[in-house]
This record gives structure tokens, sequence and C-alpha cells, in this order.
RNA sequence: GGAGAGGUGGCAGAGUGGUCGAAUGCGCGGGUUUGCUAAACCCGUGAGCUCGUAAGGGCUCCGCAGGUUCAAAUCCUGUCCUCUCCGCCA
């Protein structure tokens, strides 16, 4: 979330930067409030400082009498505060509405659009897209001829969405694993393996909202806790109210955690196999870094990035995501897009 | 699941209603002394917000959230976390 004073001393960059992720927020509103908070702030303080002043004198009064009269005294001031202060409470909690839906600045250098039609490609992995001579079969028909995912078991376990991977799909999983795993750990990542679940406190830090029609987040009833939807979510709650040197910085972490997600709306979308699912295995790159680190260490992650899919041979293009494509709290973001044949007609570039 | 103990500044650790934003030690910064280093000694040293050109002032913060009171680190309630013991289970 943007610092109050910044979007106070920002507004115009802010109200640019709102146009261009096409999120229509009331900026005007929230710099009113802004001011009539801090209006009402120094009210609530100077009557706060009053009645400590009264409370303080208290102790040296000498004759019950005293007491009692400068008691008086301060419960009038506490009242007054009080009152002022449920009023700003009132404002807060409508500034604090507007102030979330205010998104993120997006890097100077994203390029300005409203959807992926505004995406640049950068650039191609070192793998061609393969042609064949023969009709391929895609994941889902590979994996049915030998028996390496069970779709209908997940199903009856599960639900849609879920399944069981068998065979050496087990083994490729695991290996798939270790081999990111032991790329990022030579690059300097710190392994882990992080709870599946965290607090709903922890997701709404992170980015995420747990509840409400739109989430994409499964919640454990009669709790706090949420399912994570990736190891960013627990690994950026890992440091949550501490305070970190900074010449520690920048923290490299890489985190394997499952990842649920009830892509709710998402029915229809190109959800055959292995694309759309509610769980999955994920390795995931996360670092805490100083804010002129930050573009270094983005760098860093895409050529590493590059460095897995290069290794497996796996075709790629890079794009810059658009400023209206950006979800949530990005600030910038190069995706990694893999060739994936068989989805499309015949084959098209996807998230992965 | 049951019983108990505890959460205080970067760390350790005192503090049971007002003079406590908080003793003391360590650490850290500056200085004195000094072939160098160390030791010793002296001074300083939490954070956020806010007003002010500044000097400086004010508010808030003792896990978190409420409550009692003119006044809460201190009393009450809830909650989270840590530790010890017992039970149950992988």
């Amino acid at each position: 979330m943007l610092d109050r004073k910044y979007i106070l001393e920002n507004a115009d960059a802010v109200k640019t930067n709102c146009r261009n992720r096409g999120v229509a927020v009331d900026v005007e509103a929230f710099l009113r409030l802004e001011l009539a908070r801090k209006e009402k702030l120094a009210q609530v303080e100077r009557l706060n400082a009053e009645a400590n002043a009264v409370s303080k004198s208290i102790g040296q009064m000498k004759t019950p009498e005293d007491k009692d009269a400068k008691k008086e005294e301060g419960r009038l001031f506490r009242e007054q505060k009080n009152t002022a202060q449920s009023e700003l409470e009132t404002i807060e909690k409508e500034l604090d509405a507007i102030h979330r839906s205010i998104p993120n600045m997006s890097h100077p250098e994203a390029p300005i659009g409203a959807d992926d039609q505004a995406n640049l490609r950068r650039f191609l992995g070192k793998t061609p897209v393969p042609t064949f001579d023969f009709k391929p079969l895609d994941h889902v028909q590979i994996a049915e001829k030998l028996d390496l995912i069970d779709f209908e078991a997940g199903a009856r376990v599960a639900g849609a969405g879920f399944y069981f991977l068998k065979n050496e799909a087990v083994l490729l999983e695991l290996a798939l694993q270790r081999y990111a795993v032991e790329i990022l750990m030579q690059a300097g990542f710190v392994p882990t393996t992080t709870p599946d679940l965290a607090r709903n406190e922890v997701l709404q830090g992170t980015g995420y909202i747990p509840r409400g029609p739109e989430t994409q987040i499964y919640s454990i009833d009669g709790t706090d806790l949420s399912l994570v939807a990736t190891a960013e979510i627990p690994l950026g709650g890992l440091l949550a109210g501490e305070v970190v040197e900074a010449e520690k910085l920048p923290l490299r972490l890489c985190g394997i955690s499952h990842c649920f997600r009830t892509e709710a709306g998402a029915a229809g979308k190109a959800s055959r196999g292995l694309y759309r699912v509610h769980q999955f295995t994920k390795v995931e790159m996360f670092a805490f870094t100083l804010p002129d680190q930050s573009d270094a260490m983005h760098q860093e992650m895409l050529d590493l990035e590059c460095k897995i899919f290069d290794g497996l041979g796996i075709p790629y293009q890079v794009v810059d995501t658009a400023t209206g494509d950006l979800g949530g709290p990005a600030y910038r973001k190069f995706d990694l897009e893999a060739w994936m044949p068989g989805r499309g007609d015949g084959g098209e570039y996807g998230e992965v």
C-alpha cells in the first residue's frame, strides 16, 4: 500500500498511475479526508495533552478536595477527547476504504496499456519452438498412455481440478523441484519449505484477499487461516513485524510450497489437464531488498528463470507486462511465458 | 486436550496504579588517555506520527485487542505466541 504522505505529496502522479492501471479511485476524496484526518488528530492530541497535564497534577494535590476538583476537570477533558476520537475513527474508516483501493505505483518503464495488447515481447528463450513431422500428443494424452496422472481419482477424492500424479510423473515433479532449488541455491537463495496455511492477516499483508466473491483463496472454516496460493504468502510473512538491518539486504529466499487456488470464475478458460488446477507445487523466488536494489533483483530473478527454462530445453518468451495487466501489488513484472504444446491450436505461449 | 510459567528498548533483564518511555548491564556512536590494538574513564544512544525554518514542543507505543480509572508496563477480560509437565496421536 502506498504511504499516505506519499499520496498527499504526489497526488498527480498517483492519479496518473491509477488511470494507467485502469483502476477507478477517487484520489481527490482521499486528499480531502486525509487533511481532515490530520486536523482531527491534532485536536485529539491537544485534548489528550491537557488531560495528561491534569492527571499528572493530581498526584501533587495536598487535600482531598483539591484532588476531587482536578479529577472532575480531568474527566471532562477525557470525555471531550473521546468524542473527538470517535469522530477521528469515522474519518479514518472512510479514508482507509479509499486508501486500500489505490494501487501501487507501476515502474516508470512498464508499457502503458489496458491489457495484454500493450505487453511487449522482450526476447525468446534459447530453445526454438519444435516442429514435428507427426501429430504430437498433448500432456493429457501422454499421461494417459503412460499412466502418469489420474484425474478421475482426483475428482473422486477432492473434485474437479484435483489429480493424482503417478509413477514417473511423481519422480519428474520431485526432480524439477530439486533441479530448480539447486540452481537457486547456487545463486545464493536460501531454500525453504513453507507452511501451506497462513493467517488471513498475512494473506492481506501480501496483497491477497481471503474472502469475498472474487477470492482465489481457500479459507479454513472456524479459524483465521487460509491455504496459501503461492509460497510468496508465507515468505512475505516470514519477517512480519521484524526489523532487518539494511546491511543484511538483499535477503534471497526460495520457497517450495503447495499452492491452492479456487479458480473462481475460471470455468471454461483453458482448463484441460494440468493447466488450471486447484493444487500444485511451486518453487518460488523471493527477496527482501532496499528500494534501490529492487530493479537489479528483478533482473537477477529473470535471468535465473531463463537459466532454468533454457536448461530444461523448454521454449519460452519473456514479455514486459503492461500497467493495466499488473496484478495486485505489482510494481514491475516480466513474465516468462512457456510454450505449451497442445494448447490452443497446436500450441501457444502461456503463463507458468 | 489438561496443568503451570512467561512475553518489557538491538540483546539480557528490573519494574504490582501517579515523580516510568521505563533502572542496570551488554551492545552501539562520540570523546579522553594511548607506539598500535586492547583496557580504563567520560558523554550520548528506542520507534512511529504530528506541529515548527530551526531550537524545540505534543501525541502514541512495554505481544495484540478491549475494559476499569482523572491516571495503566503495573488491575480486569479476551486473544496470539513461547517454555515446562501430563495425556493422546503420527
